[in-house]
DNA sequence: ATTACTACTCACCGAGTAA
DNA sequence: TTTACTCGGTGAGTAGTAA
């Protein structure tokens, strides 16, 4: 998910940077004194005159001080945060769809047909050059059981994905599938693949990666496994 | 100046509805436990779940606690203020001048000649009409002295104005005049005046306002004087 | 008038832990 | 597992004041 680089010791210096914008000063040189800053935020003059120096230090603003209070400019970097800050904004409330939703499910052991139908090498090429990584011979499968995870599970057909398609084999054909990026336990990156006609219903996913995941994330049956579930721009 | 309802207090958990909303929770009811937002937000648990309650007590999220988790929802009144900040820095990004400048001038008087001027009832009419305000017969005179100030209201040329048209009096013809609304010291609402040929310099800047102001705001010569000048949408 | 240092206070954060 | 309480330490904000 996009984030906004600010930390969580930054916030309070982040909200004065801000305020500066609100002034103008990612756009020109504005003169503030810590007098007037700080009344404008509803601070004392010395906490606004430490944000200053904190944000010269973090160089986010230059500041030149002069009789009559400081020269503040907002640098490109000091503005690059404040643009991460907006773009996220923008995502949230622009967006046609969430950039991202989080599901949980308890692994569980299938009956190895994931196997079977992700190493089809019509699939496998697509996963490859869609994906951007060669799937491990094998799927994860989570049992859904909460309300909510299997709501969001439905939504998720509503969203766009990456559609691999079908193909014909020698003795039969192979439905098209949907994929979406996932990152499983916070972890590692894979994919939800979900056949448009699935052999499992709907409180039911099916995880690939480029990796044995129950290895590289040391998991058992009955665990509880998290994935992100990334929307694609 | 527009300005983000939220101050400097609330900044802290207004962030964390911001990280709310960054995983959908503006557009669904998402399931986060405080563990998993306290490490997205890379605090402690019992910080993310004291924001929460923060939160929900302001009325800016509904929160439904479940045994694995929390289903939050962000209110109306949540999204409302975070659309708040959005549009500020929409502004910020977005708009092509300032919201607004500030000035700073020395308060001195004049020859006189702004009161005759403003009283002229070819002006008069568009001020109460483009201003919203009928203006003390008299200008309030005030002299930039340093360089910024200077600067700043040479820009203001290029910034867009209410245009007060001239007219043609029974001996002569009054020439058209830029007004800026402005507030001053923080308090009074007023315009600034400009000639667009002025009768004094350009390190000058009269200002009128519904009142006297001398008397309004207790100002005497010598006294400086603070501007803000709003830019128009 | 400014900015910003030194104390001091207090609110916020996080550890431990209960439910 | 969860959430969220108490409590103690720390860092952020303010008052006083120097430069």
């Amino acid at each position: 998910m996009k984030s906004v680089g600010v930390d969580a010791q930054s916030w309070k210096v982040f909200f004065t940077l801000f305020k500066l914008a609100e002034m103008g000063a990612s756009r020109r040189t504005v003169k503030v004194s810590t007098e007037y800053l700080a009344e404008r935020m509803a601070l004392s003059q010395q906490t606004a005159s430490r944000h200053l120096i904190q944000l010269e230090k973090k160089d986010w603003i230059k500041r030149t001080i002069t009789p009559e209070g400081c020269l503040i400019r907002i640098t490109e970097s000091g503005v690059g945060e404040l643009k991460k800050l907006y773009s996220s904004l923008q995502a949230v409330f622009e967006a046609a769809y969430p950039l991202s939703v989080t599901l949980e499910g308890v692994l569980f052991t299938g009956l190895g047909e994931g196997a079977y139908y992700i190493t089809r090498d019509g699939y496998r090429k697509q996963f490859i050059e869609k994906l951007g990584f060669d799937p491990y011979p094998g799927t994860l499968n989570l049992k859904l059981t909460a309300d909510y995870d299997v709501k969001t599970r439905a939504e998720l057909e509503s969203y766009p994905a990456i559609e691999v398609q079908g193909f014909k084999g020698e003795t039969r054909t192979f439905g098209p599938v949907r994929c979406y990026p996932v990152i499983i336990n916070n972890k590692v990156k894979g994919a939800v693949v979900a056949a448009i006609r699935s052999h499992y219903d709907s409180s039911v996913i099916e995880v690939i990666a480029p990796y044995f995941l129950r290895d590289k994330l040391k998991l058992k049956d009955g665990h509880k496994v998290k994935i992100e579930i990334l929307t694609l721009p």
